[in-house]
This record gives structure tokens, sequence and C-alpha cells, in this order.
RNA sequence: GCGUCGGUCGGAUAGCGGCUAUUCCAGCGGACUGUAAAUCCGCCGCCCAUCGGGCACCGAAGGUUCGAGUCCUUCCCGACGCA
């Protein structure tokens, strides 16, 4: 009759911070399978700039949800969170231990707290529209359609204030934000290495993907027909590389130094956004 | 040595003689409802502080003026031109 508690293991930090290398790691350890919680590994042909696991991290567990959307396509976190749910589930059934890692941390509460996002798809058409108005507009608009969303909403964020007036048009006005938690004993486990080494291994790595031929990755995504402006969308790597492209950067120095310049200015973000989960335990690394 | 231009926050930059000295970058902190490596906000001379308050300040020193980052003099430093 009883059945054994569901687990899952959840691993953050910011990036470079050696999130896979831990995973891996207890992976092969407690019988585990990787989830990946990561917005850009889930593009094919992203491997270089957005930093896949190595072959041999791949060939030594499963990995999931990596190298497998069309670049072209646009993917969204209600997407993300049904095809991460699905995997879990399965390596549930197979009676393996799911490990989700991913610096994404919008894409870790949407898989474990389940945020219920409202079912409205992206409107492209009137976004475009609303993106000509300036924010105050937008505010305005949406304080006719839903006071109570427009309250609390950050007024000056137009891709908020667009995304609210899109599901307020569609729904009437914005849903209560909902939550449908994971049900299993969950433990999170975050990597926060000091401040030099975290410097350290992002100007390591910058240096590695340029060897490892980010530029022509890039250059491939363009000759494959995704646009400019996607590629633009796949992070600060990406923009840099196509400035570096198209001259606008000089050498491939100068290059790096943004990079690693973006990199940790990132890692802070996600810091902040993962300093605030209270379940998370630290580890300082190195 | 002579001449010209300039010295303003960590870097760059604005600043008709008149109250709180501008903007950008970097730095620090924060937010997060279907683009999240995205998007957005605050702080950024020093000290105490909860709101707020106290003290500085525009290369240095003098001067003119009710009032000077802004005008004058001298000095120091830098760039350029001429020797």
């Amino acid at each position: 009759m009883r059945q054994e508690k569901k687990k899952l293991l959840v691993i953050v930090g910011p990036t470079a911070s050696g999130k896979s290398a831990l995973a891996v790691m207890l992976a092969k350890k407690l019988g585990g399978e990787i989830v990946s919680a990561d917005s850009r590994q889930l593009y094919r042909g992203l491997e270089i700039g957005s930093n896949y696991p190595s072959q041999k991290e791949l060939h030594a567990v499963p990995h999931h949800l990596i190298g497998i959307v069309n670049p072209k396509r646009i993917f969204t976190v209600a997407k993300y969170q049904k095809l991460a749910r699905n995997a879990v589930e399965k390596i549930w059934k197979r009676n393996k231990l799911p490990i989700l890692v991913g610096g994404t941390g919008l894409y870790i509460q949407a898989v474990v707290d389940g945020f219920v996002v409202p079912e409205v798809p992206p409107n492209e058409p009137l976004r475009t529209e609303l993106e000509k108005k300036t924010a105050e507009t937008l505010a305005g608009l949406l304080k006719k359609k839903d006071k109570k969303r427009w309250r609390g909403i950050d007024k000056k964020n137009k891709r908020r204030l667009i995304r609210a007036i899109e599901v307020a048009e569609a729904l009437g006005r914005v849903p209560k934000l909902k939550f449908n938690r994971l049900k299993a004993e969950i433990s999170f486990i975050g990597l926060r290495p000091p401040k030099e080494m975290l410097e350290k291994s992002v100007r390591k790595r910058a240096g590695e993907m340029m060897r490892s031929g980010f530029i022509n990755e890039t250059k491939r995504l363009l000759g494959s027909g995704v646009t400019e402006e996607r590629i633009k969308e796949f992070g600060f790597e990406y923009r840099r590389a196509l400035q570096y492209i198209r001259g606008k950067i000089k050498s491939k120095k100068e290059l790096v130094d943004l990079i690693v310049r973006d990199t940790l200015r990132y890692a802070k973000r996600q810091i902040t956004w993962f300093k605030r989960d209270k379940r998370i335990r630290w580890i300082r690394n190195d």
C-alpha cells in the first residue's frame, strides 16, 4: 500500500558556478537523470554560445530538454513547464531521481511551484501594435481594462505591460496568480562561488567559447535562415557575436571582455532571483 | 621657451555668474503573471540615519562680486602647434 514518496533534486546557481558538473556527479551516485532548466539550451544549434553540457557529460547521464527546439520558433515558459513536468513524471516512472538543473529561475519556479500562466498565447500583431506606444500610454490602457493588475505592475516595463494588456484583452482581466505545486519531496541546492572565483571561471569559459568556434556557430545560425532579430534573443553572447561579425567590435579580445562583463552582470541578476527563495540550501563552492 | 586649448564622481562628458552640478559607461542593490542570458527600477563624494539630516565639492592658492564650477591673477598638470 505504502508508496515511496516522489523525490526531486533541484540545483541552481549563477552561470559558470559548476552546476552541470555537480549534477552529473550526483546523478551517477544517486541514479538520477538530468532535466535542464536553461532557457537557451533548449534550442538546437546553440551548443557553444549557450554552453551545452560537454559530450562526455551528456553521455555519462541521460539529459532532458537540451537541443529540442527549432531556433526559428519562439518558445515560452508555459511550453517549458509542460515539457519539464512531463520529463520529471517519466523519470519517476522509471524509478529514477529527476535532477532539475539550471540558471533560469523562472523556469525552475514554473516546474516546482507550477504557477499557472494565463491561457493566452502570444498575440504577435497586438504586440507589434502596442510596442509603438509609450509605457505611460500602455499603463493607461491597462488601468482601464484591469485596475487590479495595474496597481501591482511595474508601470515602466513595457514588456510586462504589453503582456498584461494582451491577457486582459482576451480574458477580460488578468487572473490572479495561482500555483499548482509539484507534489514531491524537493531538495534545493544552490551553488554560490565567491566573486573572484566566478570571475575567473567566466573568463576561462569565454576564452574556450571562442576557441571552440563560437563565431562560426553564430554564422551557421545566420546561414540556416535564423533572422538577425531572432539571434539577438538568444542572449548577449550572440548579440556580441553579431556585433563582431558586423565589425562593430574590432578584436576578439574586446569581444571576450564584453562577454565577460555581460556574463557577470547576468550572474548577479540570477543571484538576486535565487536569494529570495528560502528553500535553497547554499553551498559556497570552488 | 612661446602660443592655443583643456583639468568637473572609478572612466568619459554637460554646465548663459544665481537656489538640489548634467548625461553615458563601469560599480552596487532590487523587481519579476506565456520573449527571462529577456525586460524593468533605485543608488552611485563622505558621515550618521527609518523618514531624513549633517559635512564637503568642480587641479591649487588668491582676487572681483550680494553671489563663482563659470570672470581675473599666479602656480601646478595634460594635449596640440611653433620653435
